[in-house]
DNA sequence: ACGGTAGGAGAACGCTCGTTCTCGCGTCAA
DNA sequence: TTGACGCGAGAACGAGCGTTCTCCTACCGT
């Protein structure tokens, strides 16, 4: 097995792990015995658990944006791109396994104590608001949109992690919808 | 000192910390240490960090609501008192040491691994969500309404959070205007 | 075949922290 | 006065866990 293919395997175990028990419950040997890489060759790979963490929040940052992105392709009419966002959250949110938004969560949990995942959560959101404003913006609307929007989908991404439910995204799309129309 | 003000005092100092540094990292001999109280007090009034941490909550949860609903009541007119809730979360965004909403925050450290503090939470969400429901009802705009200006909120109180910015408050604010004028 | 190296299993180490225990002191009723 | 009691200070205990170390096995080039 090779060392990138070894890579993969424990930071889909870490991701698993992290995400649906939180970081700080999930100790190095869960990722052990859950990847089967053995304790000498994590720590090669990831010199400590925070690089870990930072790793794992990394990789699921370009994963999480490449789904919306694909999905959101799908539609041509801009109005209807910014809308999709919407629909994809709520496909996202109906997933087996959604416990909430990773990087919220993170930031709960790490954002007092560790600077570094409190700046890749900052980074992520960040994104993700200019991913929206360049939505926006496609469609020739004001930029004051994007944060309005912004919002919305934040609040659905707690929403749906505290309530287990799809439907916050329902709620934020018909949001959404409203808004555009005045414009 | 009487029994009371004793665990006024516990509570104050565990609210403090586990709000500024999050509940992990906050041991029960810090708390001993900001608050004055003794180890076996603490023990003797919450006979666990749990329940400490739920107390913390609990009555975290009672003066968050009441002093909204203080704020809120200053104004007459049931539109503005709706707009008033955006107002005073932009009042609580700016005060010093503001981090984010203290159960969105509970909910990433512990939502996975207490039931407990994961119900408190939703409790709270819940209780908030239906106070704005009444504000909507009062005024007469249909009930959809509230879920949406729930969304809102929600995602300013993370963003704020977060990015350490009152600013989201402001923006809540707009789009809640935006919708309530199509009403 | 064989010395050297990489790697796995898991023990070991050291630290943190929740919780309990010990000890000594002051208080108060009889 | 005295003895039981409450309490604070802080040591002690035990578990969890991040990190490192030991030991053993398997494979490599020569």
């Amino acid at each position: 097995m090779d060392s990138a293919g070894i890579r993969d395997r424990a930071l889909d175990a870490a991701e698993e792990l992290f995400y649906g028990r939180g970081v700080q419950s999930v100790g190095m040997d869960d990722v052990r015995s859950a990847s089967g890489v053995s304790l000498k060759r994590l720590y090669q790979l990831f010199p400590s658990k925070e690089q870990l963490v930072e790793a794992y929040l990394e990789r699921r940052d370009g994963r999480w944006r490449g789904r919306l992105a694909e999905y959101v392709e799908q539609y041509g009419e801009p109005r209807e791109r910014i809308l999709a966002v919407f629909d994809w959250l709520g496909r996202w949110f109906g997933e087996p396994g959604f416990r909430g938004c990773a990087w919220i969560n993170a930031y709960g949990e790490l954002g007092a104590t560790s600077a570094r995942v409190a700046g890749q959560v900052r980074a992520h959101k960040r994104a993700f608001r200019d991913y929206l404003a360049s939505l926006v913006d496609a469609a020739g609307l004001p930029g004051a949109l994007a944060g309005q929007l912004f919002l919305l989908a934040e609040g659905a991404m707690v929403t749906a992690g505290v309530t287990r439910s799809a439907e916050p995204a329902a709620e934020a799309r018909e949001a959404a919808r409203l808004l555009l129309r005045t414009l």
